[in-house]
DNA sequence: TTATTATATGAACATATGCTCATATATAGA
DNA sequence: TCTATATATGAGCATATGTTCATATAATAA
């Protein structure tokens, strides 16, 4: 029988269910990436191809602020990418599965 | 030649490209339900069957209300459901595309 | 160099979020 | 009825988040 030490640790059948806490901070900030409205826009537009901070901005009504914030925060995750030309910079997307992901969403939400 | 006042309205071809607001809240609500370290747990846990909440609570590490707290949350977005056997309450999931996205992203994330 | 254009950045602010604590509610049994 | 157990709920609090505003930086052209 269990010691008492033991009755609350997980037994080998038990241990691969348990998320290890690399992967919990990956996936929920892979998430929190994908639930702000304004993100979901911005990466929804870069579906289409590479684009301009100032024709996002002006593509979705924001401010050029609020998309160059919004693109250092997802370019941090490696979900988008950049390239120069001039003083443009034009941004597209680096991340195949979370685009994946967002795309599935968008399909169910709007199958209902 | 376009008028002024139509220079920014979408043409057919781009349309179908913006999402519409509802589409926008609900796909955004969806993440934002799997944004929390603590929600992916308790849905990772409920992934191998129904649990009591203090079952959760304490297969977790958590307390009962925060866990009842997070459970409502998710109940909200139709994401778990439950049922009555007695003074306890057996939560499971309610929702198979979500619990998808889910397991990709962990998928995703462990094999990196 | 100076001016112009495109983008980035930091501070400030309002709102959202998740937790704890205390307590309320609900069901079952004695 | 009273008690015990399981769960739900609201208030309060600390932290996180997203936006705006003003300004800084970077590249280019004159």
């Amino acid at each position: 029988m269990m010691s008492e030490e033991l009755k609350h640790e997980e037994t080998f059948h038990e241990r691969k269910k348990e998320l290890d806490e690399e992967t919990l901070f990956v996936v929920s900030q892979t998430f929190k990436a994908l639930s702000d409205p304004t993100r979901i826009r911005i990466l929804n537009l870069l579906c289409t191809g590479e684009r301009s901070v100032n024709d996002i901005a002006e593509t979705l009504n924001l401010s050029q602020s609020s998309v160059s914030h919004q693109l250092r925060f997802l370019k941090n995750l490696r979900l988008v990418k950049y390239r120069r030309a001039g003083t443009t910079l034009f941004y597209s997307e680096d991340d195949v599965h979370v685009m994946n992901l967002l795309k599935q969403a968008i399909e169910h939400a709007a199958h209902h």
